[in-house]
DNA sequence: CGTAAACTTGATCGAACGACAAAGAAGTCC
DNA sequence: GGACTTCTTTGTCGTTCGATCAAGTTTACG
């Protein structure tokens, strides 16, 4: 594993921070490959080298970006002993990442591109293929609750559950973009949580 | 206000549905003028003529937007009698009007430009005012129910009740984009409903 | 009927877009 | 040290962006 050849000048990792920086504020449509360049501090002919393409750059920023700060959501789902404290640990991790001072608001993988042109079709269905991922997590959470005995099945269901909070996830980060804080999130996931006991607690079979 | 000279040979309002089309499936980066010319079946010089600008063509747009599919939620608020069926309908008919077969799915007003270009910042900063508008209509139906007396203020306070539906409606529009159908949402409606009776039948002084 | 006013078309503007080719610069291997 | 490999820089490709101009067309007013 010798590195034959010219050892290139910038760390890939840095630069690819820099991109997740810059996508993450402006979307995927919103960043050039001029803004990307000057960013990272290398000609838009070092980025395809290193990365391809825009569209791979993105791909590799995205999972750069679900390592990081996707992590401490899914974490508190994996690690919390109960359904209900794996929900609320994973809507609170995820209102701290998304109003952190240090990067924009909001998460990336809900704003960067709900729409866009045609010829980017790819790029908003990649993300889809990632937000359902994020209900199917959930919804496997609910699962395990059930399993463990620490959540008997709703009348609801827990597709609906799932579903339920997948879209508070989502909202959230609207909410974060628009300038929400920290604490008017917490209000919001106070709410979000408040339905939980009416749906969980009531018996599976329903009252006439 | 006698019509002097050539009169146009479209149809204004028609040519802005055209563009509503355009803008609501795409975003607003996502849509060129060229795309907005041949939907529009006009020359983009016309467009300049008769709207103006890109931006100002796109503040037309939302303003049918508002008049057209964010009529029925607003009305919901609105001629409902209580607060609690206000939300209730106003989260239906919202998941009506982003689920339309005729329509593309999720609200536009949230869609559209989450994110973009930094010479994009004054549309961005357009809309999100308009979801302002939105929280704080909420908010003040919360508000009415207070006074009509059919709605005690609840411990959590109407702010964060208010924020919490708008979250909710804004999630729901990424859900609808995502492909969710308008049974899915019913379902995650009633979940979001699910909080309203725990949050403000508990008493307004806190229970030690 | 003549003329002024408004609209439409087609061409075109400079700038920015994503992408890439070529050549120079800097390292490793034999 | 010479050959080879790889990276970086420079420049530019063709396209498209939003926006506008000039010319021609069509209408209503006087």
């Amino acid at each position: 594993m010798a590195a034959r050849g010219r050892p290139r000048t910038f760390d890939p990792d840095v630069a690819l921070r820099k991109a997740l920086a810059l996508f993450w504020e402006r979307g995927y449509e919103g960043t050039s490959l001029n803004d990307l360049a000057q960013a990272m501090g290398i000609a838009s002919a070092s980025i395809y080298a290193c990365f391809g393409s825009k569209e791979d750059l993105f791909r590799k920023v995205m999972a750069l970006y679900g390592r990081t700060s996707g992590e401490p959501p899914r974490r508190a789902l994996r690690e919390q002993p109960t359904a209900r404290a794996a929900i609320h640990a994973m809507l609170r991790a995820t209102a701290d990442e998304i109003t952190r001072p240090d990067t924009p608001h909001g998460c990336m993988l809900i704003l960067a591109a709900p729409t866009g042109a045609v010829e980017n079709h790819a790029i908003r269905e990649f993300l889809a293929d990632l937000r359902f991922d994020m209900l199917s997590t959930i919804k496997d959470r609910l699962a395990r609750g059930v399993t463990d005995g620490d959540l008997t099945p709703p009348a609801v269901g827990l597709d609906a559950i799932a579903r339920y909070y997948t879209t508070v996830v989502q909202g959230l980060s609207v909410q974060a973009r628009d300038g929400a804080n920290r604490a008017e999130l917490e209000e919001v996931i106070t709410c979000a949580m408040a339905a939980w006991d009416t749906l969980t607690s009531a018996p599976s079979h329903p009252v006439s």
